[in-house]
DNA sequence: ATATTGTTTGTAGTGATTACAAAAATGTAG
DNA sequence: CTACATTTTTGTAATCACTACAAACAATAT
């Protein structure tokens, strides 16, 4: 079990950060917990274990992580911002009835995506789906 | 110049709503200006015209037209719900230095956007691109 | 040890959106 | 036309995610 806080702490070393407890918390979760999950969530989920842990520090550490490509952020649905710990290229699926949200891979996105004609430069893009996923189509 | 109003009453009384004119109004200035308006744009960009007009109105019309599918909206970033008259698919591009928002268009999207595999229903798509626009990478 | 810098915390604020209930407008039945 | 019902609009207050800020705390350097 300390195979991921070790990994964690070498990362946040190997971006230059200090490997505080906060951000090895986070960080932590994130690599564990693929969700996606929102600020709120994290801070929830961390707060039992960290009694003296702020909601701030949970909202600074992800932006700070973002700024250090640690993680990226995912705006799917407008009033949350989402973090993503898996950096590369990928879109997501998000379920209108459990709100989960998924990874969708593509096998090769550069060829496959469309990208605009008309001379503007692109630096990231976003590709998302809205649906149903498969354990909610069931109940439907 | 009443064409457009003209359209915007036959398209709101097809769609079962009645012809008020605030629903006019909005609808008037998302066929007019096709910018992906956040709310607040409307309404600010109405106001004087309209004096009575209320914010709140402005906001349940968008969610109305919405509902009835005259308007769609996009969340390509967070804190902001934009609303775009064209609601067949397509990508849209947001400058991080002006922060226009403009539309791409896909020659054929059902063959080029790759699609989930793994058996969710998809009911629609959002593909964004950030960057830089033509003009913005100039002064860059 | 002391100064300096970096990190965390709690509170208060912001800004977009929504809830709500009253007021106004519109439609309908007698 | 008039009275009543329904729909639409309005303004205020509330909500919710997020951020600003400054004090408290921790780590590191001199």
């Amino acid at each position: 079990m300390n195979d991921l806080r070790a990994e964690c702490i070498a990362r946040l070393q190997s971006a230059g950060l200090r490997p505080s407890e906060p951000r090895i918390a986070v960080l932590s979760f994130l690599m564990k917990h693929r969700i996606h999950p929102v600020a709120e969530t994290i801070y929830k989920s961390l707060a039992p274990e960290y009694p003296t842990l702020s909601r701030t520090t949970v909202y600074n550490t992800l932006k700070l992580f973002e700024e250090n490509k640690i993680v990226m952020s995912l705006t799917i649905e407008d009033g949350e911002l989402r973090y993503d710990i898996n950096t590369s290229f990928h879109g997501h699926f998000k379920c209108r009835k459990c709100h989960s949200v998924t990874d969708i891979f593509l096998d090769d996105p550069s060829t496959r995506v469309p990208l605009p004609q008309n001379g503007c430069k692109v630096e990231s893009i976003h590709l998302d789906f809205y649906g149903l996923c498969n354990d909610c189509q069931v109940e439907a």
